[in-house]
DNA sequence: CTGAAAGCGCTTACAG
DNA sequence: CTGAAAGCGCTTACAG
């Protein structure tokens, strides 16, 4: 294996000035960057990144911690904050906690180790502490109101009230809501928009109206089921997620409901499907390749300047209606 | 920032004493490797990963290259792959290639600089030269019978057979199939096992069965439309993925054809959802976790002893039987 | 613009 | 079991 020295050696010149021909070209003159390009080639020289990173005491990677990379979302959030750091020179190292408290802290001390110089949380409320993040350069991506570290997020609140409020507007007043996941931080702040959005229009909480999921399709599937057995069904169906809304859709469809002429029913995330379904749905899109990218940018900016010029980015999202919400039948 | 020298200081030993405590703690006396423990704790000394790694000329990490994280097959493996290098105390960088030629050569070179030990190809085909992974540790994960590095995979042919024949034994004769993409090594293996099968039970190949499509949902629905304006159809379908199956179950439905009473279906991966499907999906199970664990341990093989024991690990795949297939209607 | 030299924080062969 | 010492391959402040 060649090394600095051999290039040096091979060029006629100082392993400094190979290093800095390597490094800050600009310092070099023109005859030596030339000799040492060449010796380089004749030796097929590759620099030892490994010394390189143990010198300038930075690993020159990142950490992103997903509670489950197999979600469709989340890899969409990665491979913006992978395409980023790529561009900025930094590399990428995946860390799949499976929602375990403990692999969460193997994590963790990996930035403490120097292994990554910080990390990017994808949940949005870590299962840690924050003291044990005290010493680590951390941002969270895909964050809610309650989030403690810097975070880039979008309004959830806002969102969700802005799909209610639309349903209103169109004359619906029985408004059911599917839920996301009870703890989730998410769940939370995109209900207190529902309720938000009714309170303005002085409509009552109808507790009937609310079923309870997970975020998937077969919890969507289950909630459907659920409003067909009322006897006062809800004209329209908001979703925490699109893919509760696919599994809504599917089970009105089965049972004689149309869409969206007895029903509406809306979205949230704007998956790639969502388009594509019949009716297309009305959905709240959000800016997944921004959130990596606003992430990893002010992650950088903390490990690079060791400073925080704001703790919270909140992006905007989009509303798009499609097909899948119509006006209240008369 | 506390180092070895200082918890050599403070411990009373020399910094010999405190690397073997760390790394073969069985060297040290139990007298001075408890001093060590409480110097540690003390200084809350972390050691630098960065100097240990650049030492022992290892970077402690695996490179996975996939065309599409976003992709849940891909990310399913990459999952199992992970855990199993955490487990063996590696990390796992991330490389999206984005099926871009030079963004696969830049990752190539991040092995060559040191940067991780080895990569895992999650394409069945590399799109760079064999040439350029010379001096790179490497392993196909998902690789096909074209494939030619160490190559972890199930026997695709065989699989298709596998289905192709049962379709038959139930009565079957006039059997559609959608492909996968075209130059996909995946279409082309699972193409010959169709005709093995057809051949098998000498079935004359009728190329107005065949419909070209691209793994996803949607040219299952484009195909399914084929096969619903045929004068023949087909009393059967079998498709190289179950994205597709779902999609051909959707338009089936929606042209009020029974699945699988007027035509049986069958898909390829046995996604989460292929069981919740109605009617749940007859499919092809591929052992996703044990690719991934296979993979990684032929890689770190290859980085620690230098040599290779075996350069073809066939996995045993699982043909489920469930509802979406039947006996013909007589 | 260039080179000699110090040093980053560890590990490990060597001698005891 | 222990310690003194060399050295891994770079970078960079310093002097010229």
């Amino acid at each position: 294996m060649s090394n600095i020295r051999k290039v040096a050696h091979a060029a006629g010149v100082s392993v400094a000035t190979v290093s800095r021909a390597l490094s800050s070209p600009e310092k070099v003159s023109e005859k030596n960057l030339k000799r040492v390009k060449e010796a380089i080639e004749k030796l097929k020289y590759r620099p030892n990144m490994l010394a390189r990173n143990f010198r300038s005491t930075r690993a020159y990677s990142l950490l992103v911690l997903t509670p489950d990379i197999t979600n469709q979302l989340f890899a969409q959030v990665i491979r913006a904050i992978e395409d980023r750091a790529q561009h900025r020179d930094y590399g990428v190292l995946l860390g799949d906690t499976g929602s375990s408290k403990t692999r969460e802290q193997d994590y963790v001390k990996m930035v403490e180790t120097r292994l990554a110089d910080g990390l990017i949380q994808l949940r949005p409320d870590s299962l840690i502490t924050p003291e044990e993040y005290d010493h680590v350069a951390c941002v969270n991506a895909c964050g809610s109101e309650e989030t403690s570290k810097p975070t880039v997020r979008i309004d959830n609140v806002s969102a969700f009230k802005t799909v209610v409020d639309y349903l209103i507007s169109i004359g619906h007043r029985r408004i059911g809501v599917i839920t996301g996941l009870k703890e989730n931080a998410h769940t939370k702040d995109r209900f207190e928009g529902y309720l938000q959005g009714l309170k303005q229009a002085n409509i009552e909480y109808d507790e009937t109206l609310l079923a309870e999921g997970d975020f998937t399709m077969w919890s969507g599937i289950n909630a459907a089921s659920y409003f067909c057995s009322l006897k006062k069904r809800p004209t329209a169906i908001c979703c925490m997620s699109d893919e509760m809304a696919f599994g809504v859709m599917q089970t009105l469809k089965a049972n004689g409901i149309r869409v969206p002429e007895d029903i509406s029913v809306s979205g949230f995330d704007d998956i790639p499907y969502a388009k594509h379904l019949d009716p297309a749905l009305t959905t709240i899109s959000q800016p997944w390749e921004e959130m990596g990218k606003v992430a990893v940018d002010t992650l950088l900016h903390i490990v690079e300047e060791e400073t925080l010029t704001q703790s919270e980015f909140i992006l905007p999202y989009e509303f798009i209606i499609r097909k899948s919400t119509a006006k209240i039948a008369s």
